[in-house]
DNA sequence: CTCCCGATAT
DNA sequence: ATATCAGGAG
């Protein structure tokens, strides 16, 4: 593990690489950034957001989602993938905001995981991007590169990785550098190929230089 | 742990 | 062909 002072280093860099990092889902509410994340799992934002004009057009409200026949809401989001539970779970979250919370998303991190096909780290983001609240959503990226960086144990699971991230980080940096992570991630720290050659961190990155001397990052 | 799953990049 | 994608539930 590296130390504190080393993970902000690396935090730091990565903020001058991505200094405009945000939520890059589509949505106008906080009922439709939830119905965004839910969708989102296992599948790129990008897909996420060719689909949601159309859906969120057709559906407005909790009522909406109940008011057509399960098959009916599953074509609507079929090309997401894994697309039979997301319907099920967008119909009995429905119902459940009906019944329970007037219609409206719950504030509140505990709340929200209650719902039906909504995690920690769906949660996290709903709080944070809609409720303007100080979270770290671990998702694949953020647990990626804060392993391959060092920051924390292969070994981690999310959860040890959320606390691990939120002891070197400032609270008051939690939002956006979980943004900057993502990015980090999605565009530079890649799953299959990751840019060490032209990476800033490369001097300090363990699996950077483990690629190093695998041969796996080509020098010129 | 497995299952859910289509779209996309490599 | 295969790995990966803002995961969650059983």
């Amino acid at each position: 593990m590296v130390s504190k002072k080393k993970a902000m280093e690396f935090i730091d860099t990565i903020d001058l690489m991505f200094p405009d990092a945000e939520c890059e889902l589509h949505a106008n509410n906080p009922f439709e950034l939830t119905i965004a994340v839910l969708l989102s799992a296992q599948c790129t934002d990008a897909l996420v957001n060719k689909v949601t004009p159309n859906l969120f057009n057709k559906y407005k409200t909790p009522e909406d989602y109940l008011s057509v026949e399960l098959e009916e809401l599953q074509q609507d989001i079929r090309s997401i993938g894994l697309y039979r539970n997301k319907a099920k779970n967008i119909q009995k979250l429905s119902q459940i905001l009906i019944d329970q919370y007037n219609g409206q998303i719950p504030s509140l991190r505990d709340e929200l995981v209650k719902l039906p096909g909504v995690g920690r780290k769906t949660a996290n983001v709903v709080t944070s991007v809609a409720f303007n609240e100080p979270q770290i959503a671990v998702d694949t990226h953020v647990e990626r590169v804060s392993k391959r960086l060092g920051i924390c144990r292969y070994k981690d699971d999310v959860l040890t990785v959320e606390k691990t991230l939120q002891k070197v980080i400032p609270v008051e940096r939690w939002s956006k550098t979980h943004h900057q992570l993502i990015f980090f991630g999605r565009y530079h720290c890649l799953a299959r190929n990751p840019k060490c050659r032209e990476c800033p961190l490369l001097n300090d990155c363990r699996e950077g230089q483990k690629r190093l001397r695998k041969g796996l990052v080509k020098i010129d």
